[in-house]
DNA sequence: TGGCTGATTGTTACAATATACCATAAGTGG
DNA sequence: CCACTTATGGTATATTGTAACAATCAGCCA
């Protein structure tokens, strides 16, 4: 798997929002933000950002990219013994709250990058190459979707909506 | 999980298409049809419909519910003895030549309903009471998708969309 | 404060899913 | 027949995820 992300090239953005973020951007403020908004989140839910909670999402913060539930596991344990089924856990609660997506096609998991809207299922452009992960702003279901579904008698609860390829970097590097 | 399908209402339909199959249908059909297309499908490109894989085919066909792989594993190691390997290498065969899906929400594959088409990822309305499921018509990559994925300079390869919730019958039976 | 209660985490063990790797067999074209 | 490609067999192991129960913690009230 190569390691790079797109550059901050206008094309790529929609709405201000810059799908793939370039790799100098201030991180950090990604990460500050989506825990801030994590407490907010629990807050006014009346739900509790615990340690192991708070730690889980800032590990999984770190970076935009996906990570494997395990890779995460083997992070956390370098602070305190973890086992799965307490990160198992952690990860429920936080996809559970909106905060986290995982993605099935990957087995793996990612932060929400549109926190703003209210807890959602995402949809994802995610490089087969790279790893790299876009996280689509709307919603997954569409209102012909919805139409079908509803025709049906069925009742949609959530969407996993995934598409695989390749960004544009690794096209271009070795089309 | 429950063990139903859902009656065959009129309503229930869509260019014809009962997309949740009525219990009482004539289904040797459906299973001989998908074995004939495969034949057909393998025939045209040069590929091999070898025992095993046609033997999967029909195992996977016996209803229209998903298959867990390590079920299928089970049933057929009656006829003979399998390993894994070779049971996932003939689902990745299939699910190449577009005969099956994989349903990454539940782990497990399901024959595609829609092999007129040229081989596609599908979309999917699973419920997860009954695990029935529905392949929806049309393909799963809208415009409004594509043309957000072109600008990016992202080429899609292959979709997983998949819609969880609660089908007619489920929520009838206990809303 | 001290105890009650529900939520959260710890711990052990295991289930379920999937692949790496190499050997063997089967089809294919000379 | 041989040489070559494709497909399968088979072992072992990697990876992902959960069941079940014990221990602990946080908030609340007597
Ligand atoms: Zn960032
Ligand atoms: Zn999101
Ligand atoms: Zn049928
Ligand atoms: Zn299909």
């Amino acid at each position: 798997m190569r390691d790079h992300t797109t550059t901050a090239d206008p094309d790529q953005q929609q709405a201000g929002i810059p799908l793939f973020p370039s790799p100098d951007h201030a991180h950090h403020r990604c990460r500050n933000a989506a825990l801030q908004h994590a407490a907010r989140v629990c807050k006014s839910h009346g739900l509790r950002l615990t340690r192991l909670r708070r730690q889980t999402l800032e590990m999984i913060w770190k970076s935009h990219r996906p990570v494997k539930a395990y890779a995460l596991l083997a992070q956390l344990s370098v602070q305190r013994k973890l086992a799965p089924p307490s990160l198992y856990r952690a990860l429920h609660f936080l996809e559970q709250q909106g905060l986290i997506h995982r993605l099935r096609s990957t087995r793996s998991f990612i932060g929400c990058s549109h926190p703003a809207t209210t807890p959602h299922s995402g949809q994802f452009l995610i490089c087969i190459r790279c790893d790299t992960v876009a996280e689509l702003p709307g919603l997954p279901i569409t209102p012909g979707t919805q139409r079908t579904a509803t025709s049906l008698g069925f009742a949609i609860d959530r969407a996993t909506v995934e598409f695989l390829g390749q960004c544009q970097t690794c096209r271009t590097l070795a089309p």
